[in-house]
DNA sequence: TCATTTAACGTTTTT
DNA sequence: CGTTAAATGA
């Protein structure tokens, strides 16, 4: 097979152009993931590369993924030939495996552990607490925040604690140095981590920067306009001589700059590599010139961008309809109704639809309003899988077996299930475990001679440890998914959630999807590494069902009809960036952009007059984004955009009044009866026993 | 001293 | 609405 057949000139050159650096500046849609796969195939057949001499750096692991399979169909290879692959996968998870490999050359033990957002933030409360500054004043939130973005732009703990001035900002830098060192004391990494640590591995140790720049022979960096200060030094730090260093990208479509990516990185890539070969790739392929054009539109506002002209040789299609709702219920009611009723004339499948939108928040009303018209659907991020509570408490255990000193961990589950420990106890045994020198798990296995705990405590804490030192032993042996197993079985998980609510049965099968997922791994090792990186996105299948996600979430993605919802002020464009600069509202624009250059055939925009905000109901106006398109009034005349007002239900919704006696049944908590009415609240005694007091403008209950 | 109940608070986007 | 911090009872 031509790997350069079904390619135009601009990505043929892009395919064989394979030393020296190169910028490929790629529009949506523009064939970017087909050129980067032909180019790593062409390099491995063509150009007698090793697969094992290639890094090919993506955003999602999903990404990642998809380009493996791509590749190894492209030549025809056995995808089971481990051997047989270029390295690729996010900066995160690469970074890893350098760190597994070489870290213990900065200290870093081999297996240390991941911390997440909640892990991290949950290590700051804890050196807040330890240096006794008042938790009220200093957020931990924000702190974190602080120390992610500090770390983003490569400022280590010394040079924040060097240039704090206010007081605040000392109290944030001793806040920054404790919380160094108890993660230090964990032999855990958080995610900021990963990158500079290997920045100062390249960076510090000659020996290692030059096996690694000798071993990656030809290096590719997609999505090169989000990559941040970090990134963008690891890159310098591991190109060789050859420079043979290829990065793909697209200015307009750079979303994640509140992370600490940087796009004048792509923009600077020549001035960073002299002499680099520069290819533009401006053919869409995927959307039809009247969602292109009005995407384009919208784009054009933009002052900071580069100048680029993208064309498509596809038809007009159908213009792009903007519907103006009176509520946020009739926007979901818009959407649901559409969706249900081309399927239902097999025109569409469930799968060809998207709906995206700004805030996680807003897939809430959309829910309830698909499950009402029984519409499959997934939802990409919000509550990730790994961020419920069961599947995060189970981790916990994962974590502290494999890791015998990550604390964050061991503070999580140490009464989870009630064990009978309480602060005071924790309190005394981590005071005499630091004093000890052992490990957590070993502390544990020796706490029946702690003097003055609690007999119960004391016990307690003995048998957690010997659980954990005794799968600990194991874990080289036993399956992960054994090890999840048991752990649910001696600990009596199960007994613990079983709270009697109809929610049980789903957090029994979220606990079997984990055990199911873990069956594809051999280690706790690359399970626990995988799990700790997974994005949103890796989640998502594509199926017979309506995708629900974020805007940030559908980079890279495509379908056939795609909704864009809540186009207001105040939502798209998000409120916090008013009283901002000026490029976060050419960010908010950028974010509209890569939503609307996701849809193929149709594309759909939405907004409501009023809508349902936590508490109150808010009224905003319409989103300037819709003016941007190039909207000239409500015309049908109109080829590239529509404006259409649906007012076709002025019903409104009918509160049910409930009165003392009556019973009722709710989704969530199951049946039972109200034994008080005040107002719009109403206090309901459930047949579990439980009582609870809801709203009925919220909670969805039915009288029975 | 622990476990359960009640009050307060919160929403931008995420590797 | 959900989660998490204080407050109360056993």
């Amino acid at each position: 097979m031509d790997l350069l057949d079904g390619l135009n000139p601009a990505q043929k050159s892009a395919v064989q152009v394979t030393s020296g650096p190169l910028l490929i500046l790629a529009g949506a849609g523009s064939g970017k993931t087909k050129t980067l796969t032909h180019r790593i195939a062409y390099l491995i057949s063509k150009k007698s590369v090793s697969p094992d001499e290639i890094l090919a750096v993506t955003f999602t692991n999903k990404a990642a993924k998809e380009m493996q399979s791509r590749v190894n169909d492209l030549l025809g290879v056995n995808t089971s030939i481990r051997n047989f692959m270029p390295w690729m996968g996010t900066f995160h998870s690469v970074c890893v495996k350098l760190l597994r490999i070489d870290g213990d050359k900065m200290g870093i033990p081999r297996n240390f552990v991941i911390y997440d957002e909640d892990d991290r933030t949950s290590l700051i409360k804890q050196a807040i607490k330890q240096l006794s500054f008042n938790d009220k004043e200093i957020k931990p939130k924000s702190v974190s925040h602080v120390i992610s973005s500090s770390k983003n732009s490569m400022v280590g703990v010394e040079e924040f604690s060097a240039v704090a001035a206010s007081p605040q900002q000392k109290k944030i830098a001793k806040i920054y140095n404790k919380y160094e060192e108890l993660k230090k004391a964990s032999s855990a990494l958080d995610f900021d981590d990963l990158l500079i640590e290997t920045v100062r591995l390249l960076r510090d140790s000659k020996e290692t920067r030059s096996r690694w720049r000798g071993h990656f022979k030809h290096i590719l960096i997609d999505e090169y306009q989000d990559t941040n200060s970090a990134q963008y030094n690891i890159v310098k730090l591991l190109v060789g001589e050859d420079r043979n260093i290829c990065v793909v990208g697209d200015d307009w479509q750079s979303i994640y700059s509140w992370r600490g990516a940087d796009f004048t990185n792509i923009l600077n890539f020549e001035r960073d590599f002299k002499g680099a070969h520069i290819i533009k790739l401006e053919q869409n392929y995927r959307s039809t010139s009247a969602i292109l054009e009005a995407a384009s539109n919208v784009i054009a506002k933009n002052k900071q961008r580069t100048d680029k002209k993208l064309w498509t040789s596809s038809a007009t299609g159908a213009p792009v309809q903007v519907h103006e709702l009176s509520d946020d219920l009739e926007e979901s009611s818009l959407v649901s109704d559409r969706i249900s009723s081309h399927v239902a004339l097999g025109a569409r499948k469930f799968g060809d639809f998207a709906v995206l939108y700004r805030t996680n928040a807003q897939s809430y009303t959309l829910e309830r309003a698909f499950l009402r018209m029984r519409i499959p659907y997934q939802i990409v991020g919000g509550v990730r899988f790994y961020d419920r509570k069961e599947i995060k408490d189970i981790v916990a255990y994962l974590k502290l077996i494999y890791q015998p000193n990550d604390s964050v961990s061991f503070n999580r589950i140490v009464n989870t299930p009630t064990r009978g420990i309480g602060n005071i106890s924790l309190e005394k045994f981590l005071t005499w475990q630091v004093n000890s020198g052992m490990n957590i798990v070993d502390a544990l296995c020796k706490a029946d001679s702690i003097p003055d705990i609690n007999l119960k405590a004391r016990q307690s804490l003995k048998k957690l440890g010997v659980m954990a030192k005794s799968l600990y032993s194991k874990q080289d042996s036993t399956p992960p998914s054994e090890i999840i197993n048991q752990i649910i079985e001696l600990t009596n998980y199960k007994d613990y959630i079983n709270d009697g609510t109809p929610q049980f049965e789903e957090r029994i099968g979220n606990l079997e999807a984990l055990m199911s997922d873990a069956q594809n791994y051999v280690n706790l090792s690359d399970f626990l590494e995988e799990i700790s990186l997974m994005s949103s996105v890796d989640s998502f299948k594509d199926g017979e069902q309506v995708t629900l996600m974020t805007l940030h979430a559908s980079k890279g993605l495509e379908f056939p009809v795609v909704f864009i919802v809540g186009l207001e002020e105040g939502i798209l464009p998000h409120a916090r960036v008013f009283d901002s600069s000026p490029s976060e509202l050419e960010e908010e624009r950028r974010l509209m952009y890569v939503g609307m250059t996701r849809a193929r055939e149709e594309l759909h925009i939405t907004y409501a007059r009023s809508r349902l905000n936590f508490g109150g109901r808010v009224y905003n106006p319409a989103s300037r984004f819709i003016s941007d398109m190039g909207a000239s009034g409500a015309s049908s005349e109109d080829s590239t955009v529509e404006l259409i007002q649906d007012f076709d239900t002025p019903e409104y919704y009918n509160i049910e009044s409930f009165d003392v006696g009556d019973r009722i049944k709710s989704n969530i908590f199951g049946a039972g009866e109200i034994v008080d009415v005040d107002g719009l609240a109403v206090t309901v005694k459930f047949d579990n026993g439980k009582s609870k007091k809801l709203n009925t403008e919220y909670a969805r209950l039915e009288k029975i």
